[in-house]
DNA sequence: ACAGATTATATGTATGGCCGTATATGAATC
DNA sequence: GATTCATATACGGCCATACATATAATCTGT
């Protein structure tokens, strides 16, 4: 083996300049810049730009993972305030950055799938995988009649997400934590509502 | 006065290929090559690609507009049934395109806020205009009982408006529709349900 | 109505700088 | 001695913008 590696640094440094900047309009010296390293080291640890793309996007989404542990997936609490301390947590992590970054995975979702198809797809496992804490959450909100079980709990699990970064979306153009605080507020009161307090019987048959 | 310009031409090919291409990783000869015009005459109308990216969104949105004309106030119809057409419009639009572009102004906004204040500055503009329709359809809604008055009206607004597209972020990234018919199968049955005994949601009125 | 001044834009090219990637050489580890 | 990575520099190409000049449309004074 040779020596000890810059991939690290150049990694975590990566993710910080490609939320703050955006990753296509970041170049490769911006990286190597950041991480204090010579510019060679970014080819020799990761051989192109795309292929450094997937991997801070796999990173970044390692630390998200952690936060879902501590929150989504914390059994400890109901589903559907599990469902509250994830987006609650999420919303403190942005309102540090001055409401400024959003999340890097949406960022990246309006960003790359049209130049690279490689992170497009790798964007599509994330999502999957994103997506279960959630419907888990939903499918046990369901089964303790927290919430009604009229809807398919994976459409809910993806309606939320979306919705989500939609609102994340909203608040990067409107340096505000509102729309987070406006998406909660509608969410909490309609759609993860305890069905008697609900206004939504649509009487499926 | 002078000759009699490019403008247009300039503006049409833009608004296309910053809506496949993304704005910030196109180039200023990607747009003049693809109007066909010399590149001197994007200085010339323009001034900068920041201004140009300003006029490329207010002329994208006066596109939607039309759209929003159409459907969303199309005050012959009940509320519900606008917002449902709208939404239906899009999907269509989307659909068109291979479910690849999304909306101009959603990928612009997850792109430029970080570069440019006065792009991001528009975009709040544009948003607060987009809403209104929404907000007055919700209010409709309430008005004549198609929907509880449980919620602000605006807040539903945005969160629809913020909601959808998220639901465009996942379609660009997976490349289909699915999203959005999610979007519309649990924002129909939830937050835009009939209060009570509602019969269906694609009956006419 | 006509000549000339004025103005807006066309047109082509130049500028200085950054882009992603490639590749040599050398040092450390197995 | 093979391998892995550090390190530095080089490459061809594209970037946004500036500018000099040409040309067409309008304005002005007569």
């Amino acid at each position: 083996m040779g020596r000890s590696s810059y991939r690290e640094k150049i990694l975590s440094a990566g993710i910080s300049i490609a939320h703050e900047r955006g990753f296509a309009t970041s170049g490769v010296r911006d990286f190597v810049q950041a991480a204090a390293v010579p510019q060679g080291s970014f080819i020799n640890n990761f051989g192109s730009k795309e292929a450094f793309g997937i991997a801070v996007l796999d990173r970044y989404f390692e630390g998200l993972d952690d936060i879902i542990g501590q929150t989504l997936r914390d059994e400890a609490r109901g589903p559907i305030e599990r469902l509250r301390s994830y987006f609650d947590t999420i919303s403190a992590s942005c309102e540090q950055a001055g409401w400024r970054l959003g999340c890097l995975i949406g960022n990246m979702s309006l960003e790359a799938p049209n130049h690279s198809d490689a992170i497009r797809e790798r964007l599509v496992r994330i999502f999957a995988d994103w997506k279960q804490p959630f419907a888990e959450a939903v499918r046990a909100a369901q089964a303790c009649a927290d919430l009604s079980a009229d809807l398919d709990p994976d459409d809910v699990a993806e309606f939320l997400l979306a919705g989500w970064h939609g609102a994340m979306l909203r608040m990067k153009v409107d340096r505000s934590g509102e729309p987070l605080e406006r998406f909660k507020r509608v969410v909490f009161a309609t759609v993860l509502a305890r069905p008697a307090f609900a206004s939504t019987s649509t009487g499926k048959p």
